[in-house]
Order: structure tokens, then sequence, then C-alpha cells
DNA sequence: GAAAAACTTAAGTAGTAACTTGACTGTCTG
DNA sequence: CAGACAGTCAAGTTACTACTTAAGTTTTTC
């Protein structure tokens, strides 16, 4: 269950931008068309376009072409995937530490009951 | 309680690198030297120093040397706050979409009730 | 105390990623 | 159907980031 998701990589690619970070920020209060995602910014809405194809083939987000109109939304998975990356790493390192923490205990214990040096 | 980490960004910048992921990988494991985590790269060591300086800036991992040698362990505060701030756009996202179907659904159960168009 | 180990610092280089501009394609509106 | 809207595509430019090499520093070992 650990290991293996090649799409991890590109999703941490892709929230390590500013600007897309901020836009995934936007889509989690619903979804948005481009050009809607693009008003914040000061850049061209053609740099807005490279964000929304990053995100979107990282598996971030999702969208949808209807009319002349391309309509965003987040995709959970994708951060769902990011998020377990962190947390496994983090759940491996925190059970290490307690460990450590209950053998230091013990040794104390037993130091008190040896009544150690 | 959502709202300002300064932090977050340059958290997620550090974990944007596939290299500094290998490193915080191997550190979930248990502490290192910096040449322990440069082991499995092909890079030169002051490349691997770069990337540990990057991580414990961000507050990622934490480090102290003594005698000559450095040795870094995680720091889980700092992986928190990127799997916070994932997990806050992820719930906002998700109840959204829950509040969707459910008004959705009443909608049919209205138009069974109203025998619709 | 000389040599080696384990970094550290500084400066430079190469490759990538973000952004721009300009031309173009569909789609809607009056 | 003319014009505006919303987005797309292709180059080209700039800026950044990872990495290198080379010359230190400090600690340890013999």
């Amino acid at each position: 269950m650990l290991q293996c998701w090649p799409e991890v990589d590109s999703i941490f690619h892709a929230l390590g931008d500013p600007s897309r970070r901020a836009m995934v920020e936007r889509l989690s209060r619903g979804p948005a068309s481009v050009s809607e995602l693009a008003a914040p910014f000061s850049m061209s809405l053609a740099a807005v376009v490279q964000h929304v194809k990053v995100l979107e083939e990282s598996g971030v987000i999702t969208s949808q072409k209807v009319g002349r109109v391309r309509t965003c939304q987040l995709a959970p998975e994708g951060l769902k995937a990011a998020e377990n990356w962190i947390s496994e790493r983090r759940g491996l390192w925190e059970r290490r530490l307690d460990r450590l923490g209950a053998f230091l205990e013990e040794g104390e214990a037993s130091a008190k009951g040896g009544k150690g040096k």
C-alpha cells in the first residue's frame, strides 16, 4: 500500500508553484472557468492556460469545455494522493519517535530498578 | 484556523523536487547524516547540502551538527502543515460535492412527487 | 601534527519552467 | 454576418534552480 504512485511526482510538482496553489485554493470553493481563474492574476490568459494544463495532467483538477468556455474543478483523488504520501512518511517517523520515547522511559525505569551506575 | 501559514509556500516548494522528496522518504525511516542522505544519489555532496538547506529552511526537517557530522531528522509539524493545507482544500470541495448530491436527490424526489415537467 | 573525513561556502553553468507576444480557432450576440 | 469572447497554439525570452567544481573549515584518526 506504500510504494508506487507514478503520479505523485507530477502532483507535487504541480503544487510546488504558488500560482497553481492559488488556483487550487480558488477551485476548492467551487468550479471556475479559465478566465475566472485568471482574474486574480496579473499574468496573461495563455500563462493561466498552461498552469491549468499542468494541474490537469497531474490529476489535481479536471476540466471540460462546453461551448467556448472551459470549466475546471478539483479532483479530490489527486489531492488525496499527495496527502497520503505526506501522512505516510510522517506516520512512519512519528511511530518511530513513539517507540523511542517508550524505550527511553523503560530504560529510565530499569535504571531506577537497577539503581544504575 | 484556515488562512495564514507563511511557511506553506516554502514547504511545497521544498517537496516539489524529487530528490528532496526521496530524502524525506529516507528520513521517515530514521535520522541520517548528510553523507548518508547523499549515498543513493549520483550528485555531489555539495548539491545534497543545498537540498538539506532548502528542506531545513522550509521546516520540513531539522538538523544538528555534533563534531563534524550533521544529523538530519524529519520535523513532523512541517509535513503536517502541508498535509493540512491539502486536506482543508479537499475538504471544502468534497463537502460542496456532498451538498450538491443531496440537493440533486431532493430535486429528484420532488420531481417524482410533482410528476415533473 | 599530518592526513583524512565530513561538511561548508562561493562562484559559475546548464537546463528547465514560467511567462510573453502574436496569430489563430471556435462560439456566441446583436 | 460582423464583432466580441473565451480559449488555444507556437515561438521566443527571461528567470530561476539544480548541479558542478574548487577552495576553504573543523573535527577526528593515526
